[in-house]
DNA sequence: GAGATTTAATATCGATCGTTATGAAAAAGA
DNA sequence: TCTTTTTCATAACGATCGATATTAAATCTC
């Protein structure tokens, strides 16, 4: 019983994930998320508890809908095609909305005040996660003869990530997608395996 | 005439420096930097005037103290020497010191509320200017025999660029620095030139 | 319809942000 | 020594931060 809530939690959820994407967890502030939901701040907290907890709810969604070509991109037939499968699709993501470029858990990752180390621990936690996944992707590569014997599986599956996270930075500083698209090709050009298609 | 400076400007600078490189311009507050300065408030808008000025005054001194080795590097005699000092360098540079991994500049170009966009711009350009002159680096390369004719020269500074953000970023996530010279490894793995070293 | 219960909106909380008056302390010139 | 000038340190400024107390509105059960 009781009044109905008059908003769309997962709409809101969506808004303020954008913020979020756009300014970092510090950097947005209950203002804009308030401006961007159109909720007022009672009705945000009371929806998703504090602004630490909303921000996991968004990043979990932002896993959702915007990563879910990482996990797809493991179930490709051979390490190469995995790493442009990730490759390319960062770029696209990393591109596709003029008004939030880059990648929303790069900006955690890095820097901010004391107060929001534990959310840069979660994205690292979250990345670290994501880098394993592709190292073991690796390791069954070379198993199943796609790598060659002396592959540094982890040292590959870094370089991906790396260039990854690099095409975000790029991305957040204006690059075009057709010159990230460049930069993943040439982080494809050399690769240990022995090319299927060229 | 008058009392004299009981503190040393640079010294100041340097420990104020070390504080944006840890946690960025809107991480480190006023309360940050005097107890890392050791000087008051007053003192350091005295003696450097705003924020945003005594992060540009650091930035400078950033770019002149710790990133001396890029300009260095453009003077290698090949384009393949000159991408393997940068990004050897750079993994060096990232987790020198434990308590500062990552790159200064790093930090800035990704985002943060509206009110630190001014410094974000400073940061894209400094980037962007030192992508710049790596390009034209490998275009003499081309000229001199060094790189393909073929080559994308802008893709190929944009690549090395890309893997030493990506380098930074995962130094901050705690990577160590034999993993990330095996990350440069794989960049260089693939290097268009005729090498004259393996 | 009456009472109970939940949400919505306004207004505000204490804390901290970057920044700056203010007055004492120190060093120069007279 | 006295005045002038500059720096130092305390304290406080308005603005904004994340987070709530409070009250009115809406919807349920009875």
């Amino acid at each position: 019983m009781g009044r109905h809530r008059e908003f769309d939690v997962d709409e809101a959820l969506d808004a303020a994930l954008c913020v979020f994407w756009r300014k970092g967890y510090e950097g947005a502030s209950y203002t804009d998320l308030t401006k961007a939901t159109g909720v007022e701040r009672p009705a945000l907290y009371s929806a998703f508890g504090n602004k630490e907890a909303l921000f996991h709810r968004a990043m979990e969604r932002y896993y959702e809908h915007y990563l879910h070509f990482f996990p797809a991109a493991l179930e490709q037939p051979t390490s190469r095609e995995v790493a442009a499968h990730i490759l390319y699709n960062a770029v696209e993501l990393n591109t596709r909305y003029p008004d939030q470029r880059g990648c929303l858990g790069i900006h955690g990752v890095l820097a901010g005040s004391d107060a929001a180390e534990p959310v840069r621990r979660a994205l690292v936690d979250a990345r670290a996660k994501g880098e394993k996944s592709l190292h073991e992707r690796f390791e069954r590569a070379k198993k199943e003869g796609d790598l060659p014997e002396e592959t540094n599986c982890a040292a590959l599956a870094a370089f991906i990530m790396a260039v990854t996270h690099g095409i975000a930075v790029q991305a957040k500083a204006g690059f075009s997608r057709e010159m990230l698209d460049a930069v993943a090709d040439q982080a494809l050009s050399t690769w240990p395996s022995s090319p299927r298609r060229p």
